[in-house]
DNA sequence: ATATTTTTTTAGTCCGGTCTAAAAAATAAA
DNA sequence: TTTATTTTTTAGACCGGACTAAAAAAATAT
């Protein structure tokens, strides 16, 4: 009885997990799994997946135990998941998909990017290493999506980017806006009108301490946003 | 016990196929009878159809029933199938999507001609009616593939252009190539070593009766194609 | 340390889409 | 017109991926 203890030793490269075709459900699971870790770096549960995904937490389990069967998960049951070497760098290809994806939206179609995401969610799992290498190449070879997010480059690395949430800014620092947090439609489209954009001078004139809500210029007009806005807003 | 005799009585538009999201495999069947029925005009069979898609002829007569019972298909059990209005319609979209999509790849990302088909078989499935319509402008709404096939537009109209197969045209006639039948990697490629491209002019210098192959002048250059080459390029 | 609650897994079902094998209908041959 | 062949459909099974309900393990409370 197999009980799912793969850990990898050897390393791999990208053409390995390009043989082996991956289900979307597969793909959704790895994705979830590698964003999951991405906030809490320790193993993660099958519920916590189970919320993430919408789904039940016994269809989980199912699905760990298929990952860890193709190695793309270390899976020890009651103990939670985490991504293999293999995994996490196919998860970080997805990723690479979807941001690029809504990024040719963006750029080249036109879209706003609020409405990006649920295209790019079915776009992620179009299977082509040298599609999404000339679309790469097509798009710049940009390094941030139309929400700040990095792109993994073809081999998976990632440029990070230091950023911090306007929330945990002192008073009176001024910076830009670089990134979203949260990038639901809703909140996209209350930064529309509030004037709020991806490269837009922020400056914190006050904070109030009975509501942590702030009072911030943007551009030249001031405005307040509660503080669940300001904990979703990535500045630098 | 439903026989499936289902004909069409009120046509409809495109905003009313795209409610009911159809399954890759129920697009897939019914793209097949679409180009099918372009060939013979009669209705298709169970037979044909699970040859073209490499399936059993079982599996086809399953999805019959289904797209029957959504209406997309006038199926009587034993007597073969055709579109209704509505399946016409969806199959339309999908062969659209297919081409512009063959179309971006060539035209924007470099993709040779011989690349995209089997790249198009996956994107033709990605939903989004705004989507495909963006692309199409982005393309500047392009009428033809990189194979000379007809792009449908927005609403499903077609401008079919008058071409003739090479095969079937007499001697001594130029023409210029406009597409080609058989669009398989092989035959493309053949035709870039030949230096045959859409837009090359033709010539046809001799018609050899015994094999019924053709002595033909492409650009500058003479060669000799057998009657299965010129049975597969269209000229106008 | 024991009982209770929460989390996770197992067992069994269902659905869409495929298959094989066998039956039924249509077509072709004798 | 009867027989043989081909085509098509039905019956029953399987697989992936989801679900519910129940059991088992882990975490928390008493
Ligand atoms: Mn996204
Ligand atoms: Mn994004
Ligand atoms: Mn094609
Ligand atoms: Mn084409």
């Amino acid at each position: 009885m197999a009980q799912y203890i793969l850990y990898s030793t050897s390393s791999c490269g990208v053409g390995e997990i390009s043989k082996h075709t991956m289900t979307f459900s597969e793909e959704n699971y790895l994705k979830t799994i590698y964003h999951l870790t991405a906030v809490s770096d320790t193993d993660v549960s099958t519920n916590s997946i189970a919320e993430k995904m919408e789904t039940k937490a016994s269809s989980v389990t199912d699905m760990l135990k298929k990952l860890a069967e193709k190695e793309l998960v270390n899976y020890v049951k009651y103990q939670g998941v985490s991504l293999t070497e293999k995994g996490q760098l196919a998860a970080k290809m997805i990723v690479r998909k979807h941001r690029l994806w809504e990024t040719f939206l963006v750029e080249k179609l036109d879209f706003s990017w609020d409405e990006v995401h649920d295209l790019a969610e079915q776009l992620e799992h179009i299977k082509s290493e040298k599609l999404i290498n000339k679309l790469d190449n097509f798009l710049g070879n940009p390094t941030e999506d139309p929400h700040g997010d990095a792109i993994p480059d073809a081999s998976g690395r990632i440029t990070k980017i230091e950023k911090q949430l306007l929330s945990e800014v002192e008073k009176n620092r001024v910076g830009i806006c670089v990134g979203v947090k949260d990038t639901s439609s809703d909140f996209l489209k209350y930064l529309d009108k509030q004037e709020i954009a991806l490269g837009s001078q922020i400056e914190i004139i006050e904070k109030e301490s009975f509501d942590s809500s702030f009072r911030i210029r943007v551009g030249t007009k001031e405005i307040t946003i509660s503080n669940k806005i300001a904990s979703n807003l990535y500045i630098k």
